[in-house]
RNA sequence: CGGGGCGUAGCGCAGGUGGCUAGCGCGUCUGUUUUGGGAGCAGAAGGUCGCAGGUUCAAGUCCUGCCGCCCCGACCA
């Protein structure tokens, strides 16, 4: 391709809506332009790179046996009635105003299973992998970080279909190894989590993180392995335990200790001495949540207890009302109206804490959970911090922020149930299909990419995504040598089956050298007067900068050796 | 949805206490000289100042409403 007549729209100077790295790079190397908030047109050059990624996505999906579908972005709502989630995705999902019972789907599990009733009626049909690569809609409150976050995005979304619980394990590993090599050919440093499902139903679930600054997600990992989603991570921290004996309960006031830092500043009580009181309403019903000193209350792990994601924290009028006091002064003893009371599994049959006593400007202290009040249950509530000891070896826990590439679910008969997809067994029983869920964020992997590749210069890009193999640069077209040399040299490269975007613009020097390291083809074949005078063309690394001298007539057998034979196409 | 910022040429920005013909840098076009790290000179084109309404002799500038974009939070398979 030649740059002459390629439309690669560089910007010397950074766009100034984008904030992450790759956003800004994406806009400055010509790869996107964004059309609206959390909208973008994939211009050439980043098409290319955006076909590189497919192409390996439906080699890796087709070595698994998937078979490639290209279902509607324009769905029914009655079939997503039927599976309860119109109310689910809430505003997520787009509506269509001047056509009735029509919305843009935000994912396919319904469709999937809409196809798999009509025609799955058999255990002889089972196992199955459907997939496809496709455009998602989603109306994002508020789109982010360039392709990071978007409205519209392309997703690639397969659906196992199973009869068996074993034959699910088997189809979703076979996801979680193709997700594998999928990553790992795209030259990410990526690690797996065990995450929440949250709306999406199902048991299991991981996530495919890479780790990032400009990442919307939180993940502890440990030197052990140990990695999970903050949403449901667990550190091995002892509990707080009994004390013998166990002392009197006594109330005292604290009238200027608001907060349980000011307990600690003020009484000397250590953090976990202290039971912190916070109330939500959940299911319309008021819960009084016992947490540990200063830990924080985890709203995914609060859902999986309860089961529901209808919760809210009390407002401070409602506080009120039910405990008779204000934050600050709340606990499980002397409540003034009867609520649930659950706790931290930190606490359990905890003894000699301090927690306030629903009454403004005192606390309780030497708490006995076993003989002061009454808990209704414990649970895992607690979101883990830096440094706690992880459950494997008890290895310290890091904390880091991380973008989400792929996701992939165990959903088992959610779907398959509520849209009647069933089959019959080999006695001529009836079950619902065992479905599984799986996607990747397909704008995400270059996304991911440029964050971890890129230097003040611009993006630094390695096969196989890079858009062109070879960067061929003349220094000065006008010089009739060079404008010939480099077009021989240009079509020899193509001949040689060598991607090549030359650079035969007239433009000086720098201009080149620039664009070329802000667009990051890993090799640049530079031809000067000098060099090519004697008979040697010029190459020059994108990631090291560095340079070579190389007979003319040699480079194409020197190329074999450094840039890598893509693999044969699977069938 | 709450808080903050912004909207002026293709891009990045100034002008903002109302007052000459709305500017600067980059880019673009023409000519010319240049050619190994974003060239020099000379000339030129390019604007409903986000939209609508209002105040005024006069609005890019003041007032009201709306729209859009970015950031923080909430939210989020």
């Amino acid at each position: 391709m030649k740059l002459s007549q390629y439309f690669v729209p560089t910007l010397k100077e950074e766009p100034s809506e984008a904030m992450v790295p790759s956003h800004k790079l994406m806009l400055r190397a010509g790869l996107i332009r964004q059309v609206s908030a959390g909208v973008f047109s994939w211009l050439p050059l980043g098409f290319r790179v955006l076909n590189k990624v497919i192409n390996i996505l439906r080699e890796e999906m087709n070595a698994i046996g998937g078979q490639e579908f290209l279902l509607p972005a324009l769905n029914p709502i009655e079939i997503w009635e039927q599976t309860g989630r119109v109310d689910a995705m809430g505003d997520v999902m787009f509506h269509i105003k001047n056509r009735e019972g029509l919305v843009l789907a935000p994912t396919h599990e319904e469709i999937i299973t809409y196809h798999a009733r009509q025609h799955i009626q058999s255990y002889k049909d089972l196992p199955q992998i459907w997939y496809q690569i496709q455009t998602k809609f989603r109306n994002e409150p508020r789109p982010k970080s360039g392709v990071l976050r978007c409205r519209q995005f392309i997703m690639k979304d397969s659906y196992s279909l199973d009869l068996s619980w074993e034959g699910l394990d088997i189809s979703y590993n076979k996801h979680l190894e193709a997700y594998k090599k999928i990553f790992t050919r795209c030259k990410l440093n990526f690690f797996i989590v065990g995450a929440s499902s949250g709306a999406m139903g199902g048991s299991k679930s991981q996530e495919f993180m890479v780790e990032s600054n400009a990442g919307e997600d939180v993940c502890a990992i440990a030197p052990s392995g140990y990695a999970a989603n903050l949403e449901v991570a667990t550190s091995s921290l002892p509990p707080v335990g009994r004390k013998e004996p166990s002392l009197q309960l006594e109330k005292f006031p604290t009238p200027n200790a608001k907060t349980i830092d000011d307990l600690i500043n003020q009484f000397g009580f250590i953090e976990n001495e202290l039971a912190k009181s916070v109330v939500y309403i959940i299911n319309s019903e008021p819960v009084l949540i016992l947490m540990r000193g200063n830990d924080e209350l985890n709203e995914t792990k609060l859902q999986s207890a309860f089961g529901t994601n209808k919760f809210r924290p009390a407002t401070p009028e409602e506080l009120f009302e039910i405990t008779g006091a204000n934050a600050g002064s709340i606990g499980p003893i002397n409540l003034k109206t009867k609520i649930k009371i659950v706790a931290d599994n930190l606490l359990k049959d905890a003894n000699g804490l301090v927690s306030g006593a629903n009454e403004d400007g005192y606390h309780y202290k030497n708490i006995d959970f076993l003989r002061d009040c009454h808990i209704d249950a414990y649970y895992d509530l607690r979101t883990v911090r830096e440094g706690e000891p992880c459950p494997i070896n008890g290895s310290p826990i890091k904390i880091v922020k991380a973008i989400e590439l792929g996701h992939i679910f165990k959903l088992g008969t959610k779907y398959s149930e509520s849209l009647g997809a069933n089959f019959l067994d080999n006695e001529g029983n009836e079950h619902p299909i065992i479905m599984g869920s799986y996607g990747i964020g397909v704008e995400r992997i270059i996304a991911c990419f440029i964050e971890q590749n890129h230097d003040e210069k611009g993006i630094i890009w390695d096969y196989p995504l890079t858009p062109f193999d070879i960067h061929l640069i003349s220094v000065n077209i006008k010089t009739e040598l060079i404008r010939n040399e480099s077009e021989e040299i240009y079509q020899i490269l193509i001949k040689n089956g060598y991607e090549v975007l030359y650079d035969d613009r007239d433009e000086t020097p720098g201009v080149k050298f620039n664009d070329a390291d802000l667009i990051g083809i890993p090799i640049q074949i530079i031809i000067g007067e000098k060099n090519i005078k004697n008979g040697f063309v010029e190459i020059k690394f994108r990631r090291t900068q560095q340079r070579e001298l190389i007979r003319k007539e040699k480079l194409i057998e020197h190329l074999k050796h450094i840039i890598p034979s893509q693999p044969p196409n699977f069938q």
